[in-house]
RNA sequence: GGGCAAUUAGCUCAGUUGGAUAGAGCGUUGGCCUCCGGAGCCAAAGGCCACAGGUUCGAAUCCUGUAUUGCCCA
């Protein structure tokens, strides 16, 4: 960041002075071949032609003004155009102390400031408890907007609650079906409805409290009462695991309030003002075929019954009428099909959909026990839970494994190989790391060892390529949050972190510390890895995982 | 039948939004424990980036087809 950041400063003064605005193409980056310096840019490149210069020309001519920063030490023209710089030693060291001055706020960016952002996720109907399925959605979303705050947005996470539909109250009939049966009641199978055994307890929870008396109640009233009992200890249930799986929601949503607040008849009001909606056949209809859709949707039908889509409308009306400037979405792969509707409703808001609204699709999950796959569905009853997948691998392991995939492709959770502390599961890889170096600091206080103070005479007994390294993957860190905001993609964190735990364990075989055999390089030494132990833990932070002292 | 996505090493996946000779882990093969934590490290082998065209200084990346897989919709 702090490097990329310099480079542009002196490439920006450089430009100007021939009258050249900054090209919008520029970028600085590592190069994949580390032969290639510290940094490359195609500046000259995309400038070029600007400048009436041939590329290469005008290359040597900026490699000469940047040489004369100071912290530039070497710069080579290659290729096509390409400017290679390479920065001085004491330009790496200096991170150290970048690092430790900033310690928990190493990483904290700002990029963000001023944009309101929520992210809606999880979201399940309270039908049955949260599988494992869902826990990718709560470990992305989650994690997400932990990046999202680092990077200076201001961040409220959602979950919405769909209380008022047609599965609640087939809830509330699984329930009253399985209260008959307990009872000894005469009772028929419906033809749909919930299997899993939890609406077995539920139904036996509502015989405890109150015995009887349901069957005394008219069926609606009764299926009622089984409904709202079912649906507020689901939802305690889904609260609880997701407290365990260290996921958060600022705020509980439910359907059902936004219908009491006449949100749905105010947008409805507003889309049929704008021509956007209109009656036909009985039903009324939203044109979404103005924004892109393939045809019109139905947002009332016939009978009188609200569509799914109509209180979502007036569910993101809301949203934005509450001032976020970003609504992100978090939903199962299998909605994609939802995707070009709700851009559609977004633009019939009269906001720009692709600004405005971001949609992650997050893949469905295959859960892999013994190479065998577990099929799962919630209305069979078939499922394997968040909960006890928790329970079984831990909120670290799971959270990693989430976290380690990008969000749309197929992730297969295979649970032999999560409970395994190997390679397979690197989370332990990335802990360790961290670990490894607390021990260090606990072995020094030990032997009585009090480094020095870390200062940049001290920090340039950091010269081998290992700590070279060490320091370049440090000074990446914030590039690496802040290309993980921008994207939507907290793995970008998981992947840079195993890198950088890769680098510490190669260090820690090469370079001996505390037995340099020298005070002042086992402090300097002592001083890089504690800013590695702190990026760890910065980056672990992000991804909701702990990062323990000792393992 | 229409739509959305995916296709990169034996397997599981990255690839910084178009950059230079393609990157990890697992697995395989071969090395490293008188040494601060071996839950570790080093090395080797392994590639037509699904296929065919196109766009430009330059393509795994963008565009158009084709194939295969997954998922949505009627």
């Amino acid at each position: 960041m702090r490097a990329t950041t310099y480079l542009q400063g002196l490439l920006e003064k450089a430009l100007a002075a021939r009258d050249i605005p900054w090209p919008e193409k520029t970028t600085i980056e590592p190069p994949r071949d580390k032969a290639h310096g510290d940094l490359a840019t195609n500046v000259a490149m995309v400038a070029s032609k600007q400048a009436k210069t041939p590329p290469r020309q005008l290359a040597e001519a900026l490699r000469g003004e940047l040489l004369a920063g100071g912290d530039v030490a070497g710069v080579e023209v290659a290729g096509p155009g390409f400017l290679n710089v390479t920065f001085a030693p004491a330009f790496w060291q200096r991170t150290v102390l970048e690092v430790l001055d900033a310690g928990d706020g190493y990483g904290r960016l700002d990029i963000g400031r001023g944009t309101r952002i929520q992210v809606e996720f999880v979201s399940a109907n309270p039908t049955g408890p949260l599988h494992i399925g869902h826990g990718r959605g709560a470990a992305v979303g989650d994690s997400l907007a932990r990046v999202l705050r680092a990077a200076g947005f201001e961040v409220e996470t959602e979950y919405y609650i769909n209380d008022a539909g047609r599965q609640m109250r087939i809830l509330g009939m699984s329930i009253l079906y399985r209260y008959r049966e307990l009872l000894g009641e005469p009772v028929t199978e419906p033809e749909d409805y919930y299997r899993g055994d939890y609406v077995k307890d539920l139904a036996r929870e509502l015989l405890d409290q109150g015995g009887r008396a349901l069957l005394d109640l008219p069926e609606a009233e009764a299926t009622d009462v089984c409904r709202l009992h079912g649906e507020k200890r689901i939802l305690d249930g889904i609260k609880k695991d997701l407290r365990d799986f260290r996921v958060h929601h600022d705020v509980w949503f439910p359907e059902s309030t936004l219908l009491a607040a006449g949100a749905v008849d105010r947008t409805f009001a507003a889309l049929r003002e704008k021509g956007l909606a209109y009656d036909k056949d009985g039903a009324f209809w939203f044109a979404t075929t103005n924004f892109g859709d393939d045809k019109d949707r139905v947002l009332v039908k016939s009978g009188g019954e609200l569509t799914y889509f109509a209180s979502d409308i007036a569910y993101h009306d809301d949203k934005f009428r509450r001032g976020f400037d970003v609504a992100v979405d978090i939903w199962g792969a299998d909605h994609h099909g939802y995707v070009p509707r709700m851009k559609a409703c977004v633009a019939a808001l009269g906001r720009d959909p692709e600004a405005s609204l971001k949609v992650i699709l997050v893949q469905l999950v295959n859960l892999l026990k013994g190479g065998e796959q577990i099929a799962m569905s919630t209305r069979a009853g078939k499922f394997e839970t968040l909960a006890d997948v928790v329970a079984e691998v831990g909120a670290d392991a799971a959270r990693f494994m989430f976290l380690s995939r990008k969000s749309d492709s197929h992730l297969d959770f295979d649970l032999d190989a999560v409970k395994q502390k190997s390679m397979d599961n690197p989370v332990y890889y990335v802990q360790y790391a961290h670990a490894r170096v607390r021990s260090l600091f606990a072995k020094a206080a030990e032997r009585g060892f009090s480094p020095a103070p870390a200062g940049p005479e001290l920090l340039a007994r950091l010269d081998t390529a290992e700590d070279m390294e060490l320091l370049k993957l440090l000074e990446q860190y914030p590039d690496t949050v802040s290309a993980a905001a921008r994207t939507f993609s907290p793995h970008l964190v998981s992947f840079y972190l195993r890198d950088l735990a890769g680098r510490l364990h190669r260090y820690y075989t090469v370079n001996p510390v505390l037995a340099a055999g020298d005070d002042a390089l086992a402090a300097a030494r002592l001083h890089l890895l504690a800013a590695v132990a702190a990026v760890v833990k910065n980056g672990l932070a992000l991804l909701g995982v702990s990062a323990p002292e000792k393992m």
